[in-house]
RNA sequence: CGGGGCGUGGCGCAGUUGGCUAGCGCGCUGCGUUUGGGACGCAGAGGUCGCCGGUUCGAGUCCGGCCGCCCCGACCA
């Protein structure tokens, strides 16, 4: 590679994000315009991300399906705003086996069509419910315009869907899961995010209310990390999803959907990345350690290594997970430089004067050169770098808070709202019509509502942009 | 689909108004010296210049068409 680094964010933010992405092994392009390739390192990531989420959904009572991968066309045209919303961005097979097909079938682009078929054969009774699964699966969407993880034709995800007896049943459920994903943001991604319902013209084409978790990127634009919808009676009633009450009434199901997909990798790499390449969390990090040994002569590698071995596997047993940079042809210069592309949250580094002192130097990533390096203990050492963890996690949040907060600001006129959404994320007052919002993005070059935050103060002001009466403030950003 | 940029060893690029054996850096292989912030020497391997057609004594270079990729917009997780 001619330039050993990645292009630095002030200068082409865009050329950053591809750079670091592909610099730290995350992904690759693909033959298939759109399509990516998930490299073991950016793999690992993923299934960190679903080893959290997994857990949470557990924990919240649902269980994992998998249902197929193609879709009777005729199912996805069932619902009208559904197929509305999806059918630009629908790849179609049309041939099997040398055939053609009696019925083209849809390559799922979200499986709520065949997911509410079956369920209608599932459920009978209101003692068959709720009906609480989620899938991990691949689904293709031919985007206009592709980005590595952003947006890819092709991305994996997980879908939960569920069934209900009542609509608060439903709504309850729509806004557990926003809490899950929001926990799992700030908790193990470290990304401040900002959980909130989606604007009509915003929300999921079918649903009765959207919810969404908002992320702030170091270019201040917002990221869509999440979304958890409220589908009403709307699929229920296009599938037959029915069951009998208590009073022996049939009655139709309240759904609910939510998301969250491989696009948290980019949402990690823009919440945290910096000039020197990928910064991640300890608790979702492949590795959270790379112990880099350091020696001259012959003898001086064999008892660096034997110590670097010895506190690899101390680590590995103490439940940190550990690599040993065992390599002999790139110096220890590089290895840091390498590591710290890849975004390792921390770096023991082990040389004869350390083997002397039973000392290791500790690097932090989440730290500035200059005031990151310190020298520790061998003894203890497990101790010192669980906590290190802990540290490392809770000040990559405290710095991603910190950045957000300095870059919302709430707004009180239309001209402070452009103004604002420039180089940040403006809070308004907004009556929540399309029309309105449509506007606002004619005038601001792009942003739009990102949504209506969960906590809001209440009463009632007019709309920032219209006038006309808004009962709540919204964000409003520019997004990917 | 509109605008911009680009296709030359694995990667990044140079190649003048067409000219002789297509270069450079990084990476790769071997040997030796190195190693506490991106090491160095020597010797090697690796190319139908995106594809098709045309102009010409001669095309990486000029012309036409096609394909692909990246970035910016409209659309979207």
């Amino acid at each position: 590679m001619a330039s050993l680094g990645v292009t630095p964010r002030s200068e082409d933010y865009a050329r950053w994000y591809t750079d670091v992405v592909q610099k730290a092994d995350l992904a690759d392009y693909s033959p298939v315009r759109g399509c990516m390739i998930i490299k073991p390192y950016g793999y690992e990531l993923w299934e960190a991300i679903k080893r959290e989420l997994d857990r949470r959904f557990k924990a919240t009572g649902h269980q994992n399906a998998y249902f197929p991968l193609f879709i009777p066309m005729s199912f996805m045209e069932k619902e009208a705003e559904h197929v509305e919303g999806f059918a630009p961005h629908l790849a179609v097979v049309t041939h099997g086996g040398g055939q053609k097909l009696d019925e083209p079938l849809v390559v799922r682009p979200t499986s709520e069509t065949l997911i509410g078929h079956a369920f209608s054969k599932w459920i009978q009774s209101y003692r068959d419910l709720p009906l609480l699964i989620n899938q991990w699966a691949n689904v293709v969407r031919w985007e206009m315009r592709t980005r590595l993880f952003l947006r890819t034709t092709e991305f994996l995800w997980q879908e939960g869907h569920t069934a209900h007896a009542t609509y608060e049943d439903a709504q309850e459920e729509t806004m557990r899961m926003l809490d899950v994903y929001t926990d799992f943001a700030v908790n193990e991604a470290a990304i401040p995010v900002m959980p909130g319902r989606k604007s009509e013209k915003e929300k999921f084409a079918g649903a009765l209310a959207s919810y969404s978790i908002e992320a702030m990127m170091g270019d201040v634009k917002a990221l869509q990390a999440g979304t958890s919808h409220n589908l009403g009676q709307n699929f229920a009633k296009t599938f037959e999803i029915k069951f009998l009450d208590e009073n022996n009434e049939l009655k139709y199901c309240w759904t609910t959907s939510w998301g969250v997909s491989t696009r948290m990798i980019g949402a990690i790499v823009m919440a945290h990345g910096d000039d020197k390449g990928l910064r991640l969390p300890p608790r979702l990090a492949p590795y959270q350690a790379v112990i880099v040994p350091i020696h001259r002569t012959a003898e001086e590698r064999a008892t660096v290594l034997d110590a670097a071995e010895r506190i690899r596997a101390m680590l590995d047993d103490g439940g940190v997970r550990v690599i040993l940079d065992r390599r002999d042809d790139v110096t220890p210069g590089y290895k840091f430089n390498d590591w710290e592309m890849r975004g390792v949250p921390l770096r023991i580094e082990i040389g004869p004067r350390d083997v002397q002192n039973g000392t290791v130097v500790l690097a932090r990533r989440d730290l500035p050169a200059g005031q990151n390096k310190t020298s520790a203990s061998q003894e203890g050492l497990v101790g010192r770098v669980i906590e290190l963890m802990d540290e490392i996690q809770a000040n990559m949040l405290r710095q991603a808070t910190e950045f957000r907060d300095a870059h919302l600001h709430e707004v009180n006129s239309y001209d402070e709202l452009k103004e604002v959404v420039r180089d940040g994320w403006a809070l308004a007052w907004f009556c929540g019509r399309p029309e309105c919002e449509d506007q606002i993005k004619a005038d601001t070059g792009g942003a739009t509502s990102r949504n209506f935050p969960l906590d809001q103060e209440g009463g009632e002001a007019k709309c920032v942009a219209c006038g006309r009466p808004a009962k709540e403030k919204a964000y409003f950003a520019k997004a990917y």
